[in-house]
DNA sequence: CTAAATGATGATACCGGTTACATCCCATAG
DNA sequence: CTATGGGATGTAACCGGTATCATCATTTAG
C-alpha cells in the first residue's frame, strides 16, 4: 500500500507539499500541484483514512442500535438514517442488540473507546449504565422509543395522542368493547399508547375492562395469538387496536379463521403504516409514522451534537396521521353481537 | 481522555508496560498487574481503538452494500451478517445504495481508504470498477444476487433450480398458462429465475408465450400493476409465479379486487417466504431462502479471505425449499376457463 | 537600496497505541 | 565466585497522515 511518503520522493517534494496539495491546493504552486498529482496517479496513492481519523480523533463513524433490523418499521428508519450520515459525511454502524443489554452496552462502549463518534438508540434503554460523572453530554440521541429522563436528545411520536385518536376513532364507529395488543410490557411507548387508548374511553364514558388488553412482541405470531385469546372471552371485543400492523396482521388472519368478517364483524387496526398494511385483507387502518423522518431528525440531531451545535437536549416530536382505510368500521348491531355471545358460550 | 501514559505515569511504570499488563497479563509480574489495573481504574482510561486500528492496518470493520434495507428478505440477511460478524469481531459498515453504482463505489472506496477490511456486495455489480490489475484478492463476497465471473467468493441459491422447481409444481397442479411476475431487468438472478421458469415449461411440453412475462421492480406496487396487466389479457394464466413475496401479495391483492378466487380461480406463488408470506390470505406458496445464512456465510467467507484461509474463491450454494400453502390449486377446469375468457372479450 | 510582507516549501512533532530490542536483576549451574 | 539464562521492565521506533513552525525566495513598500 503506497502511502504518502512513496508519492513525496515521486514527485521530489515534502510530505507537506504533498498534503497540502490534496487538502488545500490554493496554497501550492500550479507546477508543484500538476507534479503531485502525477504522482499520486502513477504510485495509485489512497489516503489511509484511519490515520486521519486517528490523527483527527474524529471518526465519522455513528452506532446504531437497533432492537431488530429485520423489523420494517426499524427498517425504514434505519434507510432514513443512512441517507441523512451519507449527506452528512458519516457512517453508520449498525447494531442488531435484540433488545439485550450487554449486546447494546458492548456497542455503546465503541464511543467510549474512540471508534465513534455518538451513538443512535432505538430502544428506551441508556446503555452507557449508570455513569457517575454527568453524561448529559455524552453523544446519543434516543429515537423511536424513548427514555423518560430528559437527559438525551429524543425524537419521538406522541403516543399518547395517536393512540387516543385511533381509540376515539373507533368509539366514533360506535365500539365500546375495545381490544388492545400490547407491545412488551417495560416499554414507555407501550405505557403510553395504553395511556392514551385509556384516555379515549374515558373522555368517552367507557369503563376500562382489563380482560382487553392482551400482551404481545410486536411479531405477527403474537398478533395472531392475542387474537386467539380476545376471541375466546365470554363477550370478546367488538374491535381490536394492535400497537403495531404486525401485530394487527396476525390478528387479521386469526380472525378470519374463526369466521369472522372484517370489518362488519371486528374492526382491527394498527400502527406504524408498514407497506403491508395496505395490501392487507382487508387493507389495514392504522397510524402513519414518519419512520424514514425519525431516522433523519435523529442522525442530524447527533451531528449537531458532535459538531457542538447543540447545547440543550431537545425534544422532537413527529408527526402522525391516521389513515382510515377498510379494516375498521363501525361496529356490529347489538343483535348481531348478541348471537355471537350466544355461540361463544 | 486519558490516554496509556496518563496511566503509565499513575502506576509508575512505563506505557509498555501498561499495555502488555493489558494485551499480556502473563508477562507482567502479579504486582505490577495490580497497580496498573488500579491506575486504569483511577483515571477510567479507555483504550483508543482508532489508534489500535491505525498501527494494526486492521480496521475489522466490513462495509456491506444492500440496494435496500427497506426489504425484509435483505433485513433477514442483514440480520445474520450482523451475527455473524460480532461473533469474528467485526462490525458492519451498512451502506443503503438504492442500486446506485455511484453510491456504491463511493462506498468500495472505503475498503481502498483502509477505513474497512472488506466489503459485501448483496448485488450483481462489482463496485470497484474495471481495476487494470489482477483485482482477483480483492477482499469482497458477493452474495444473494452474484455477478457471472468466477472472480470473487459468492453465495448464492440455485435460482434456475427453485423457478424450476415452483413451475413444475403449478403444472403438476395442472396449469398450462402460467405467468411470470420478473425482477430487475439486467440481473442475473431474474435471468437465472426466467430460465428455470422455462426449464419447466420445455419439460412438460408447454408453449413459451412471452406474452405471460411481466416486469415488476420487487416491490408490493408493481406486483399489484402486473396483476392488472395480466388479468386483462385476451387469456390470461391460471397461475401467476412472482420473483418474490411482496410482489406475489401485490398480485394477490390485485386478483381479488378482480374478484377472482385463489386458489380456486387462479394460483399465485411467490419467493423468498418473507414473514408477511404465511400471514397473506390465503397464505401463499413460495420458495424459501435461508436469508440468515446467505449473511452468516457471506461474513464467514469474507473474514476467512482477510485472515488469508482462503486461496480460490469459493462458490457456496444454499439450499432452497418448496413452502406449500393455500394460495396454490388445480387448475380451474377448461368449462371455467373458456367462460372467464368470454367474459374478457 | 533596505526592510518588511507575502508566498511556497521543507522539517518535524504529534496523535496513542504496539512491539522489537535493550537493560537490569536475580537465580541457578558450573 | 562467575557465567548463563530467563523473567520483568524500560526505551523508543513505528504506523501515515496533519499542522505548526522555520526557512527561503521573491515582491512590495518606504
Amino acid at each position: 500500500m503506497s502511502n504518502i511518503r512513496a508519492v513525496a520522493e515521486l514527485a521530489g517534494v515534502s510530505v507537506a507539499t504533498v498534503s497540502r496539495a490534496l487538502q488545500q491546493p490554493d496554497l501550492v504552486s500550479a507546477k508543484t500541484k500538476a507534479k503531485v498529482l502525477a504522482a499520486v496517479e502513477e504510485v495509485g496513492y489512497k489516503p489511509n483514512l484511519m490515520a486521519v481519523k486517528f490523527r483527527s480523533g474524529k471518526t465519522h463513524n455513528l452506532v446504531v442500535l437497533v432492537p431488530t433490523v429485520a423489523n420494517v418499521f426499524f427498517a425504514r428508519v434505519i434507510s432514513g438514517m443512512q441517507q441523512a450520515a451519507a449527506e452528512k459525511g458519516y457512517s453508520l454502524l449498525l447494531a442488531n442488540t435484540q433488545g439485550d443489554q450487554e449486546i447494546e452496552s458492548s456497542y455503546a462502549k465503541m464511543v467510549q473507546t474512540s471508534q465513534a463518534d455518538g451513538l443512535i438508540q432505538l430502544r428506551a434503554h441508556n446503555p452507557f449504565g449508570e455513569v457517575t460523572d454527568d453524561q448529559s453530554m455524552l453523544p446519543m440521541v434516543n429515537a423511536c422509543e424513548v427514555l423518560d429522563q430528559q437527559r438525551f436528545p429524543t425524537v419521538m411520536l406522541d403516543n399518547r395522542a395517536a393512540a387516543r385518536c385511533m381509540t376515539e376513532h373507533l368509539i366514533k364507529l360506535g365500539h365500546r368493547r375495545i381490544a388492545m395488543v400490547k407491545g412488551p410490557q417495560r416499554s414507555p411507548l407501550t405505557r403510553d399508547r395504553l395511556a392514551g387508548y385509556q384516555d379515549a374511553l374515558t373522555a368517552a364514558g367507557i369503563a376500562f375492562d382489563e380482560q382487553l388488553l392482551c400482551p404481545g412482541n410486536f411479531s405477527l405470531q403474537s398478533g395472531h395469538k392475542a387474537a386467539a385469546t380476545l376471541l375466546a372471552l365470554p363477550h370478546p371485543p367488538t374491535a381490536i387496536f394492535c400497537e403495531n400492523d404486525e401485530m394487527a396482521i396476525g390478528v387479521v388472519q386469526r380472525v378470519k379463521q374463526s369466521g369472522l368478517r372484517i370489518p362488519e364483524d371486528l374492526s382491527v387496526a394498527g400502527f406504524d403504516d408498514i407497506s403491508f398494511a395496505a395490501y392487507c385483507d382487508p387493507p389495514l387502518t392504522t397510524i402513519a409514522q414518519p419512520a424514514e423522518e425519525f431516522g433523519s431528525t435523529a442522525v442530524n440531531l447527533l451531528v449537531d451534537i458532535l459538531q457542538g451545535r447543540l447545547t440543550k437536549a431537545p425534544k422532537v416530536i413527529l408527526p402522525f396521521e391516521l389513515v382510515l382505510r377498510a379494516s375498521t368500521g363501525p361496529a356490529p348491531v347489538t343483535v348481531a353481537l348478541s348471537q355471537k355471545g350466544e355461540q361463544d358460550v
